[in-house]
RNA sequence: GGAGGGGUGGCCGAGCGGUCAAUGGCAGCAGACUGUAAAUCUGCCGACGAAAGUCUACGUAAGUUCAAAUCUUACCCCCUCCA
């Protein structure tokens, strides 16, 4: 079902794992982080200089390309990867984080109770979830048929089952029924998948069940009894970074190890240890890219202006004459070129290269960060990696 | 010289008798951001104070009024038009 791909477990330590992860666009060395392209761009970073960061994957998503510009237009242009100008591997997710986003807003005002924005999620049912455009506020219809159609006409290797990412203020019996129709439309997504398949794409099957134990181990257990490539880990992972890492666990416990695990949505850096030493695979996470648009460069410890962040605000005044780079020690463009005066100076004066710039460094970082981690692993001393970045 | 319009907090700009330390926007200072409706959002932003509060403020000065950024008078600037 998948003889164009493979995942191989190089390394074990403990439960961290190094794996290799064949896809037809290349391999990706595992643990990776896949960086964020939503709308079939990276934001701030081109293709090019993706490569010369060392970034190994990147995603995609259903919803919005669905809506615009289509991805029937996207298949007559040739496919996702040619489209954008990424031939490396690539992941596409289904849409249905956007359902719990566009109903509930986004993870944090979520958690914290915030509603910035009207709910466009008009409704789910069986057959799917209706909602308002983002793009022009046409009535929509996703359902799992037609989230693995479009993600066949995208062309991404890796794609992904059609689930609703359960919010965290659900309660067990929401979250139960929620997951439930997410492992019906998970099978739906697969006889789909199993339809038409061309072996040029591979399918991850969702773990959902919020944060209670009993539903993650019978969710694990339901998504590692399909003939799903690989397994994610969705849902809301908690309120808090302890309760993060106890889902996880939850998720984790009872999946098949053969398989690659990806977390949804994560990308911090203390994190992604506390994760991989859960045995995640892989992460995708806006963070790097966001954060960097909005000013913040992802630092090591050493370099931080404040414990409780992982990263510093370029845009504090503090900066505005700090001629060193972000980190000296980092062999990105914008940190071999740029002083933190000089880029403060354009975010201040709110240049296009502030954010892009940042960008180059946050995507080097995280690639950096997970090449030290995969060499942590595979010497044995992930403990030393892991004093030396968070 | 004549006619008209205007001078408001760092800047632009509302307000035109009390509810005004004064709407907005910009700039400034911070904060947030975790399967991207995000180059976004939030807070602070006269002085002193942790706060309650106190003081100083809408060109300058004098008045009217219980009360003036708002009304009157004079003066000083600026802009437009006419000579």
């Amino acid at each position: 079902m998948y003889k164009n791909f493979g995942f191989s477990v190089v390394d074990l330590f403990e439960k961290s794992r190094v794996g290799i992860l064949k896809t037809p666009h290349g391999k990706i060395k595992t643990p990776a982080f896949i960086f964020c392209g939503t709308k079939a761009s990276v934001k701030g970073i081109s293709p090019q200089q993706l490569q010369e960061t060392k970034a190994q994957i990147i995603l995609s998503n259903t919803y919005h390309l669905f809506s615009y510009p289509g991805a029937e237009h996207i298949k007559k242009l040739g496919g996702l990867h040619k489209f954008m100008g990424w031939n490396g591997p690539m992941l596409s997710d289904s849409g249905g984080f956007q359902i719990f986003s566009l109903g509930h807003g986004a993870v944090a005002d979520e958690i914290k109770g915030k509603r910035s924005r009207a709910s466009t999620l008009v409704k789910i049912d069986e057959q799917g979830a209706f909602f308002r455009s983002y793009w022009d506020g046409n009535m929509q219809l996703l359902t799992p048929e037609k989230s693995i159609e479009t993600q066949r006409d995208l062309g991404a290797d890796l794609i992904v089952s059609f689930d609703e990412c359960t919010p965290y203020h659900s309660d067990k019996k929401y979250t139960e029924q929620s997951m439930e129709r997410s492992h019906r439309w998970e099978k739906r997504s697969l006889d789909e998948f199993a339809r038409k398949n061309d072996f040029t794409q591979a399918l991850y099957g969702i773990v959902q069940g919020g944060v209670y134990q009993d539903l993650r181990k019978r969710s694990a257990e339901f998504i590692s009894d399909k003939p799903f490539f690989a397994t994610a880990i969705g849902g809301t992972l908690g309120s808090t970074k302890t309760q993060m890492y106890e889902v996880v666990e939850m998720a984790t416990n009872g999946l098949s190890l053969s398989r690659p695990i990806h977390l949804l949505g994560i990308g911090g850096i203390v994190d992604i240890f506390k994760c991989v030493e859960l045995g995640i695979d892989t992460f995708d996470c806006v963070h790097p890219t966001r954060v960097a648009r909005h000013g913040g460069a992802l630092v090591k410890p050493q370099h931080r202006d404040n414990k409780t962040r992982e990263h510093i605000n370029l845009k504090r005044s503090e900066y505005a004459t700090d001629d060193n780079p972000i980190e000296p020690d980092c062999d990105c463009s914008t940190c071999k070129n740029f002083s933190k005066a000089y880029l403060h100076y354009l975010l201040k004066a709110n240049e296009l290269l502030a954010p892009s710039a940042i960008t180059v460094h946050n995507v080097r970082f995280m690639n950096k960060l997970m090449e030290e981690i995969r060499e942590g692993i595979s010497n044995k001393n992930l403990e030393y990696v892991k004093n030396k970045w968070r």
